[in-house]
DNA sequence: CTGAGGTTTTGAATCATTCTAAACACCCAC
DNA sequence: GTGGGTGTTTAGAATGATTCAAAACCTCAG
């Protein structure tokens, strides 16, 4: 069962939303939540579930609607690898992903201004960039298990 | 209309498939030469559309067939961007894109091999890599219009 | 209380892609 | 050349993620 917001975190919600004139809900909260509280890049349909435990009436619509909306005000990240559905993660430093080809678990990779920077320099004058997305395709090892965000 | 494939073409399409024990058919000798002659990364779709051109019975399936096929053996690349149609390149030089948000265009960006060292740097320790996706989006100033692969 | 506007719900619609089964085509053994 | 066997192509149905449309809802201003 998912936790509620804290102070903090509906704030940061309450924030996001009005800048683009819009409001909390019920169920932008829950959402939000849901994604706050396992930060495992889930898709629609798993935040769906995830979701329906605390708020049973929610429908598969208003999730898209309300992931639509925090992508929309910067809250949270759309990551999509190859053709598969879209997955979400709540918005932090500037990361790559890493996919592991054998779990299809999704890694954040931190990402160094002097990468981006670097990266930025290969660009041919005239190309403006308003964003740059970086996904490494592999398998890891198990050294030691790496968090996931 | 879509020229035949050269004969230095012919041999790279025969190679790879010999590769995978596959062979060339008229229909991968069409497709093939489709992606050549104009490197703009086409959709399936719109490979489909310029094959018919030469060859009006071809089915979509079979481009889709072609193209799994071609990227099964390294003759092409996928590209994909956020949740649009699949589009391909044949393959070359390791190389970034950049998507033009207003017209939609993808460019190549070559890409040194400094950057891909730099890039795999920041891998932390038990993750090994297949292969890294790079891909801008913003849009271009019209200084000089840039060749699209 | 009344209405306007944004939100949610349900179910239908769309679109790219994959699957299925039947028809083909080619090659090899006989 | 004839009959399989194998991989390829075809057409159309099926799937799956996502979007759309319309009705029901809520909330807040007047």
């Amino acid at each position: 069962m998912i936790q509620n917001l804290s102070e903090h975190q509906r704030e940061d919600l309450l924030e996001a939303l009005a800048q683009g004139g819009q409001k909390v809900t019920p169920q932008r909260e829950v959402v939000y939540a849901v994604l706050l509280a396992k930060r495992d890049h889930p898709t629609v349909d798993e935040v769906f579930q995830r979701a329906r435990e605390s708020m049973p009436g929610l429908s598969l619509a208003t999730v898209y609607n309300c992931l639509e909306t925090f992508v929309g005000c910067g809250l949270v990240r759309q990551v999509n690898h190859e053709r598969e559905s879209t997955r979400y993660c709540p918005n932090l430093a500037p990361h790559a992903h890493f996919r592991d080809e054998s779990t299809g678990r999704v890694h954040d990779i931190e990402l160094p201004a002097h990468v981006l920077s670097t990266l930025r320099s290969i660009l041919p004058n005239g190309f403006e960039t308003d964003s740059i997305e970086i996904s490494f395709h592999g398998h890891t090892k198990n050294s030691r298990t790496h968090t996931s965000n």
